[in-house]
DNA sequence: GCTAGCATGTAAACGGTTACATGATTAG
DNA sequence: CTAATCATGTAACCGTTTACATGCTAGC
């Protein structure tokens, strides 16, 4: 996932692992920062692969810049990762967003595709406790914390499922021209 | 934060590791399923810890059922990790709901504490993406995707704030009483 | 002089995923 | 008879976190 946003900021212009921090750092959960020791191994990995190359540059202040670029394998990898959700876990919606966050790179078909699929996770959607075996409603949870839960996480479903279907007939709209 | 959520059912009533796993699958991220090779680990930790203890009984079908005490050891050792949630990143949502899942067991104070440092986490929220050092507000981004986003999170984040504010508010009352 | 920000990395420890391994019962 | 569910575990792999390591510049 992390190499998945690499790949997909580096797509829309070249920088340096510092500011791929900073941009990573923002779209993951909200200013969670991302460890160095996790983004330069990985940087280290798709540069391995031939997915970015290196450039140096004279920095702002302190040490040099390593100018990551993406080649065109690259481009290839991200549109493929993108392309296949199966791989990963899309009912996290972090990692949802993540791909939300470059689905722009994808042709259309494939953006309904993902975006019907996050749907229609969220459309089997279920209650977060269990009592003696059934699913446990919001009448019946009188814990008002967990009540807040089921209250938050419907509210939430609830937007999200809105805006997918609107942007999935937007796609079969503009199909259709 | 999987023990955390061990100790936390196993406050309710002894339990099995497969009961567990289901109450575990649906309270992170709903339904993604825990692995075994996750839990069963966790739970010979907090074993050893003295945190909880087994006990044989027949199973439903199948093999032994291996049934989880919480120990009185193990009843502090929760209330320890739900007071403390400096130790780990509240910023996550799932993060926060497995704390929340569990907070009547904390008194009130704490509990208003742990709320309110959740809330002022979300006030202080920013958005996501940034283009020259600026964070991009929903009028600039052209990104349907990246738009959706932030539609998203902020109704989320509004959503979250004001069930935060009634519910610090209503615990407030009752601290006056 | 010192702190904050810029900039890049490595190594150990930890925990989670995936795959492997086993085996019994119940419903179709 | 066969798939699904019940039930518990281990081992290899992989990636993340945390801590360590370095060093420069700008502003107070």
């Amino acid at each position: 996932m992390l190499e998945l946003a690499i790949l997909g900021f580096l797509r829309e212009e070249p920088m340096h692992g510092y500011e791929l921090k900073q941009r990573l750092t923002m779209l993951t959960g909200h200013f969670r920062p991302v460890s160095d020791g996790a983004l330069y191994p990985a940087i280290a990995r798709l540069e391995k692969h031939g997915w970015v190359v290196k450039r140096q540059e004279q920095g702002k202040a302190a040490s040099v810049r390593l100018v990551l670029t993406l080649t065109e394998s690259g481009e290839k990898e991200l549109l493929d990762r993108l392309a296949h959700p199966d791989d990963v876990d899309i009912s996290d919606r972090n990692r949802f967003f993540t791909f939300l966050a470059f689905l722009k790179y994808l042709p259309k078909d494939q953006q309904r595709n993902i975006l019907a699929r996050r749907l229609s996770f969220l459309e089997a959607g279920r209650s977060f406790f269990s009592a003696g075996g059934n699913p446990v409603g919001m009448r019946q949870e009188e814990d008002p914390f967990r009540r807040g839960m089921l209250h938050i996480a419907r509210e939430t479903s609830r937007v999200e499922k809105e805006w997918l279907r609107a942007q999935i007939a937007l796609l079969a709209d503009e199909a259709l021209q």
